[in-house]
This record gives structure tokens, C-alpha cells and sequence, in this order.
RNA sequence: CGGGGCGUAGCGCAGUCUGGUAGCGCAACGGUCUGGGGGACCGUAGGUCGUAGGUUCAAAUCCUAUCGCCCCGACCA
């Protein structure tokens, strides 16, 4: 992409209305714009890290064995007269009514569809388990939406549901999706802490929130050494494996981690050094919450001796709009966004540093489409200006590479690649410029 | 929902107290000089001062209402 082309709007100075650093550099970068309070346009820099968050989390949610659909944004009301829920959620719920007068929302969540759907159409214990997510929007009328995609009204979610034939089944399903996020987290970049949590109004019995570890998070996380180096991206986890699922989940949920008014001063004293407090923000969380909807909406499966079975479930959310902040808000500098390669817009900023110079641009042109061909995405700085716009807009935008060109180097044949994590800075020929980031 | 604050050019702000030609910086546009970390100079364009009503010879400024947005708290992916 050329950057003379593309819709970036990018700004200097910070608006007033953003007080956390991802919402700044969010505006700041141009990837988003706010609609009204909580809603927000995407941008198209925006969109496509929104676009590649949402594809970590769909590769690890197909890996786990879930499959995808897609639910609407707008239900039925009498959907949530079933369940109870109508009357439980308050005012969060946005209520709407349509021409023929009949109650619709904009659906906060997805339980009482899918629980409808697996209703009308599982009737067998052959059938089960079900493992189904779709990423779709949400809306939750907060009263009070804040820091921007952080905690918007309208927001992006993975949610995921299981329905099993018993609690060890449901037990089962629950390990999947705590190993799937573990791995999910960490191929975006991020530490992830899963903390035991209350299951709050929509019930069951076991839940883990799943927090990021960033500087500005929004609650204090006491937590146990070892989560900051654990790695569990361990390609070889089975998630068939049973024995080895519960293994690592229960490793994992053996270490100490609360946070607010959990946190408990006995064990993180006895924790000595090994205690680490951080901030930390909430991107997953998981349920498991037995028959609460099933038994409500009456979705059962006959068994092998005919008898008929409430299903044991669990949901799986996963923030994807909120990623975007949450990534920005553990990986910046006082200059801008530094992007994981795996969620980055752009794999590599192309700079050409004196675009009315016949060479260098010629040059530029020539690595752009040499990179393009080779699958490997470039946002070309091909704008006429001064260097220090270019450099300053780039580290803003915060892609993992910058190939810098100028004049100055090709005249003894080199380019500069640099580093924006580490600033690290190299001076190579175009052709190993090119073979580095091909590669 | 309680408490506080702010709406003036795309962004950041001054002007409001004490009514009298709507301003500054950045960005934008045209030009000259420049050219490796947000450069300099010259010029241009851009505003029903959130909206509605009122007071007044005269309202960004005073009064009333209303809408929007932000911050702190309680609540949440």
C-alpha cells in the first residue's frame, strides 16, 4: 500500500478526549474515529489489525476442535423471556422495537440462540459434544463507556458455547478452551493470567478471567513468578488428549494469581519474591455453568437408554476489539505502537527518504514491488516531505520493520532496516533487506 | 446512576468574569528555499462560537431550556 494513496489520518497532537495511551495512539494513528460514546468507526489501519486479532483467535478456536458460525446481532426478546434474562439485565441491554411493535435487542451475548439452536436441532447423545463460537458484535449499554475500543458499547467478541452430556464432559470442553486461550494470548504477544473468577449473574461454577499483564491496566494483579515466563505454545499439546489437558490446566491454575478484592495477603506473603503485582486487563473469560440455560429453555438429548438429558454447557468470550487497545496498552513507546508480527497491519514501513530523487524512488519502487510479489505487506512511505514526518509517522504506526532509503546509502549501496521493537538498525544491501524480510 | 468539567476552524486552545470587527499554534492548499528525526519564509482557504428560546441598539460573552462529549466513583468482555 502507498502511503501518498492510503486513508491514514493521522494527528500530531493528542485529542483531549482520550486519556489512555491506546486510545491515543488508537486516534492518533488514525485507526479509529468515534461515532457517539462507546461506538467507534474502524479505519482501515484499524480494521486490518482487528481483522488479524480475529484470525489468531479463529485459527486457535478451529484448533481446539470449535467450529464457527454466525449468529445476528438482533434477537427476539421472547428469546430472553425464556431464559429469565429479559427482566434480569437491566438497563445494559439495549431494547428495541420494531414495526410490528414486537421487542427485539441487540443481542449483549449469545447464549439463549445458541442454546435455541442446539435445542431444535440436537436431539441425540451422539451428537454430543458440540464445541460452536462466531465473532460477532455486541452491545452492552454501559452507563459509563470509556478509553476508548477499551470498553466501547459496540464491541467485537469471540464467544464460544459447548454443550456436553455431563459435567465431565463439560469439564472437558472447559480445559479446551482454557489451553486455547493460554496458546491464543501468547501468539498475539501477550502474557496472559488466568484468574480464578466470580461467575457473577449468569451463574455456574467454574470461571477463569483471563487478564493481560500492561502497566495501565485497570485492576492490580497479584500473581505468581512463574506466569511470566511460562510458555504454552507448545505445539505437541493434544487437545484429544484428556489426561494431558487437565494436566496443564491444572499446573497452570495451581500458581497463585488474584486480583482486587480476591487477592488474599496471606499466600502472596508466604509467595515471598516469587510474587509479581502488575496491572493487568481482562481480554477472556470462560464458564461453566451446568444446565442454568438448557434446563430454562428445556434443550435436552435423549441418551442411550432413552431417557432424556439437560446439557451441561460453558461459554468462551474473547474481547477482540478490546485486543486492539490491550495489545497497544502492553506494547508502546513514548513514540507509538510497537506491533507483534502477528496482529501488525503491515509487516514493514518502506521509507523512501527523498521521493523527487529519480533513484531512490526508482529503487523504493522497485523493493515495494519485489516485497508485494513475495506476499510480504508494505505500507510505502512514498510521500514528497521532509524525513523526520516520515520516520515520526512510522514509529507512530509502529509496524515491526522499517526499511529506510536514501540517496545518501545507495550511493555505497546499502539500506537501512531497522527494528522498531528493539531500534535495532542494519545496513545491508536491498537484496539482503529484501531475503530478511521475504524470508 | 451520584459527583465534577467541557462544547469557539480538521486537531490543540485563547477570547466568556467586565456584551461592541472571532483570534492563535499545528494541520490543509499554492509557492520559494530546503532535504537522514514533526524545517524556514511568503501567501490562501476554512467558523450559523453545540442547539433552541429569551434579555439588549448590540450576545461566543448575560438568562432559561435542551443535546452532546469527557473525567472521578459504583458496574462490566
Amino acid at each position: 500500500m502507498r502511503l501518498s494513496q492510503y486513508f491514514i489520518p493521522t494527528l500530531k497532537e493528542n485529542p483531549t478526549e482520550a486519556q489512555i495511551v491506546s486510545h491515543r495512539l488508537m486516534l492518533r494513528a488514525g485507526m479509529i474515529r468515534q461515532a457517539s460514546a462507546g461506538i467507534y468507526s474502524w479505519l482501515p489501519l484499524g480494521y486490518r489489525v482487528l481483522k488479524k486479532i480475529e484470525q489468531v483467535v479463529r485459527e486457535e478456536q478451529d484448533r481446539a476442535g470449535c467450529q464457527e458460525m454466525l449468529m445476528p446481532t438482533i434477537q427476539s426478546a421472547d428469546l430472553w423471556r425464556e431464559s429469565g434474562r429479559y427482566d434480569d439485565y437491566g438497563p445494559e441491554m439495549l431494547r428495541i422495537r420494531d414495526r410490528h411493535d414486537r421487542d427485539m435487542l441487540f443481542g449483549p451475548t449469545n447464549e439463549e440462540q445458541i442454546t435455541q439452536i442446539v435445542r431444535d436441532n440436537i436431539k441425540s447423545y451422539k451428537d454430543m459434544p458440540k464445541l460452536l463460537y462466531h465473532i460477532q458484535w455486541k452491545f452492552r449499554d454501559e452507563v459509563r463507556p470509556r478509553f476508548g475500543v477499551m470498553r466501547g458499547r459496540e464491541f467485537l467478541m469471540k464467544d464460544a458455547y459447548s454443550f456436553d452430556l455431563d459435567s465431565a464432559g463439560a469439564r472437558r470442553s472447559y480445559n479446551r478452551f482454557f489451553v486455547c486461550y493460554m496458546r491464543t494470548f501468547e501468539r498475539l504477544g501477550l502474557k496472559a493470567v488466568p484468574v480464578r473468577a466470580d461467575t457473577g449473574p449468569i451463574g455456574g461454577n467454574l470461571s477463569h478471567e483471563f487478564l493481560i499483564l500492561a502497566d495501565t491496566g485497570e485492576s492490580e494483579i497479584g500473581c505468581h513468578a512463574d506466569f511470566i515466563d511460562m510458555d504454552l505454545r507448545g505445539a505437541d499439546l493434544d487437545y484429544d488428549n484428556e489426561d494431558d489437558m487437565q494436566r496443564t490446566v491444572d499446573h497452570v491454575t495451581s500458581l497463585y494469581a488474584a486480583v482486587d478484592e480476591q487477592r488474599d495477603e496471606e499466600t502472596e506473603k508466604s509467595l515471598g519474591d516469587k510474587l509479581k503485582v502488575q496491572r493487568g486487563i481482562e481480554v477472556g473469560h470462560i464458564f461453566s455453568f451446568g444446565t442454568k440455560y438448557t434446563a430454562a429453555m428445556g434443550a435436552v438429548v435423549n441418551g442411550p437408554d432413552g431417557e432424556s438429558t439437560e446439557l451441561e454447557c460453558g461459554s468462551y468470550g474473547i474481547g477482540v476489539s478490546r485486543l486492539v487497545a490491550g495489545i497497544i496498552e502492553a506494547s508502546h513507546d513514548e513514540n507509538g505502537i510497537i506491533w507483534p508480527e502477528s496482529v501488525a497491519p503491515f509487516k514493514v514501513g518502506l521509507i523512501n527518504l527523498k521521493a523527487n530523487d529519480e533513484d531512490c524512488t526508482s529503487a523504493c519502487d522497485d523493493l515495494y514491488k519485489r516485497l508485494t510479489k513475495a506476499g510480504v505487506e508494505v505500507l510505502y512511505d512514498d510521500r514528497e516531505g521532509r524525513a523526520g514526518v516520515k520516520f515520526a509517522d512510522m514509529d507512530l504506526i509502529g509496524l515491526p520493520w522499517q526499511l529506510i532509503i536514501g540517496p545518501r546509502g545507495l550511493k555505497s549501496g546499502v539500506v537501512e532496516l531497522k527494528n522498531r521493537q528493539s531500534s535495532e538498525r542494519q545496513e545491508i544491501s536491498i537484496d539482503e533487506a529484501f531475503a530478511q524480510l521475504a524470508g
